[in-house]
DNA sequence: AATGAATGAGGGTTCATTCAT
DNA sequence: CATGAATGAACCCTCATTCAT
């Protein structure tokens, strides 16, 4: 009976060894790109063979999906949760909805990267099976986030206006910010980053922005 | 200004040439991606032969360099004239701040994609040139734009707060609405891209957001 | 003969599952041919792991060498024991042995096939193993095929002429037909032969023909 | 007008490059078989680089098949010229056949050993192509030797039977001559095999058995 | 004996770059 | 400068074989 829910011993290793090379994956294809990064080093870094890569992926673009697929649902599924939850106070959730998802992108900064170095040309299947749950999850978002917002709206915290566009405003100057430490970084050498302070700088100063700007606007006069 | 006389017929076909070859490479890479791009797609699309592409550029990354390095150069050059403006009101600056940008963002979205899909382990020579006039740019940029904030805080326009703060805002929440098109349009066949909707898409719609959003902050309170 | 009695239920199990691989690959490399079949589908067709197979066989190589030898031992131990026979009438004798060998002929096409794709560059060892072995067997066909013939000639039932050139003709006559058959099948999906009427076709058209010019020729005036 | 029949310095190149990448893949293929020679190989005896091999196939299938299918076609013109030819005796023409075919498979042995080493699984376009075109070619060869051995039959030159089975049998019975050679040459090192001799052996000594057994049939009886 | 996950050498193919014309 | 055929290093992937269980 319960056997269904405790894996076999080779099922649980097969599991950690695949969670290896994606790891070893992400690593590299944030480091250096998709076009960069071989089988075999990702082979090495997961101290595996070539072929052990193939037992667990199709291809090396079936490994890329997989890769983004899965850190794509689990960051999805935080920020829904959050979206999710029943809150009294709107404003209180969207504070909890910003610190939540700043937190989420000091922390994974590689897989954001990936995210954005999109591979064309990818075989067509792949590509269509990608977006096809990409696109799922991000309606999913922008309702849900939308519907916060005219929750706030109706209940007169919030300026009368399209909630969509102050969705997309609010997600909109989360991720700048990822982009303008992207595009920071570029000239560093990745093995020189200080991921600790990189995620307090997400957690703390950026997301205290976030909040002043998002609500107060930066005008003088508003604040009065 | 007037160097453009003495530029030889040869000179200036040589110039031309050049720039055919970027303009063709710009859209190739923009719709498939670095790696997905062969010498001799670019070439055909030229319509020159592959030999004489490497009479105008050393090799692939060269050329991408320059391509980068030549379109950013422009965009940033627009930028920087608006921010060099001696204009009295700092509001009405950073206004057309923000309309210059997003006219240029909504115009210029491939060669904004291919800025961040970097090639990494380029050859190093390559990738510290390049970097070293990219850091330039944007030390520039944010030294210029955070100096505008603060001559908006000094006049009282704009609440006191960190100057950088501000600027990385209001340039992160611009950027914002790039990535946040990038991503909705992944799925996208690039050929069906309506460019001239695009472009009015960032003029008006999203730039408005922008600037309401930053001016005047979300909160129902604050707009009183 | 009774040694089958002395194996142990272990031997008798081994045996069994030695040509449960060799069905199963004769079945795989008739259809595919050595190269297009992997280790990993020959145990699955024989409902083991490959690393069963290697118990049994030393090698791919091997294993198709076995399958070759074994195989072409019984086809030829069919033929030897016709040329064997003590029989009055070498005609009849002749006649017999064209049943056989065309019998024989439609219901192995499959190993048939297999024996004319050589694995050239195999393992030298094998491969003079093979040989020595094929060679051995051949000789003694064509040496008692001729001294059949040349009994036919001595009998004054068939013309005078070299013995071993009539061996060759009759022989070459019904291998003419096998590949004149495979010829014909290359196009076809190999689950689509009708492996019933291919015998049928063999033992019964095909033989008379061979009987018919074989003996009578094809000029009118002969059959005068 | 006529630079149309003049191929350029180019074009006449790029033709004799494709024969000597042939010539070079038909020599090891018949010695090693399809699976067994590497495009590296090929590339080395042919003298070019492997690039170099793609510039003309695509692959090595596409190779394989322009190998088979351009010697096929020069083989079956051969043929097919005799066939067509108005001759007013059917026997002589026969005759005619037999001679240049035997004369052929001596001279061709390579390339028919290579025919009948079929790549299986091999791109389904490639085989479905290949097999469209050799089936056009057998029919179109069938119909004509079999369309021969009726003009003969009504002639009252050959007795009466099946036409159709007449022609199976006399090219089966050349066939199988080229079955035994090949069944034969299998020990031994495809460098010490003497081609001249090879020739002779089959447009000679062969050739009389074929004819002589053909037309005669075996029998003593139907010799006198 | 039986299993099947892991190995890694080897082959097909691509494409940036060169160079003779 | 322009051309494009030729080059060959490098990469993805396969699969025969091994070995710990």
């Amino acid at each position: 009976m319960f056997e269904q829910r405790t894996l076999s011993r080779r099922e649980r290793e097969r599991l950690i060894h695949r969670q290896e090379i994606l790891d070893a994956a992400l690593e590299l294809f944030a480091q250096k790109g998709f076009y960069n990064v071989t089988m075999k080093e990702i082979a090495e870094r997961a101290e595996f063979a070539v072929g052990t890569l193939y037992k667990f992926f199709q291809s090396k673009q079936h490994l890329y999906k997989s890769l983004i697929l899965e850190r794509t649902i689990h960051f999805h599924n935080t920020l829904i949760n959050v979206l999710d939850e029943e809150m009294d106070d709107p404003l209180e959730q969207i504070e909890k909805f910003i610190m939540t998802k700043m937190g989420l992108l000091g922390k994974h900064i590689a897989i954001i990267r990936l995210y954005f170095t999109e591979i064309y040309r990818v075989n067509p299947t792949i590509k269509a099976d990608l977006e096809a749950e990409l696109t799922r999850m991000r309606r999913e978002f922008r309702t849900k986030l939308s519907a916060l917002m005219e929750r706030a709206i109706n209940a007169g915290l919030i300026r009368r206006s399209d909630p969509m566009h102050m969705a997309m405003a609010l997600d909109g100057l989360m991720k700048g910010f990822v982009f303008g430490y992207l595009e920071e970084s570029f000239g560093k050498d990745p093995s020189e980053i200080d991921y600790e302070k990189l995620e307090k700088l997400f957690a703390e100063d950026y997301a205290k922005t976030v909040r002043e700007v998002f609500f107060k606007g930066a005008l003088a006069s508003t604040a009065a």
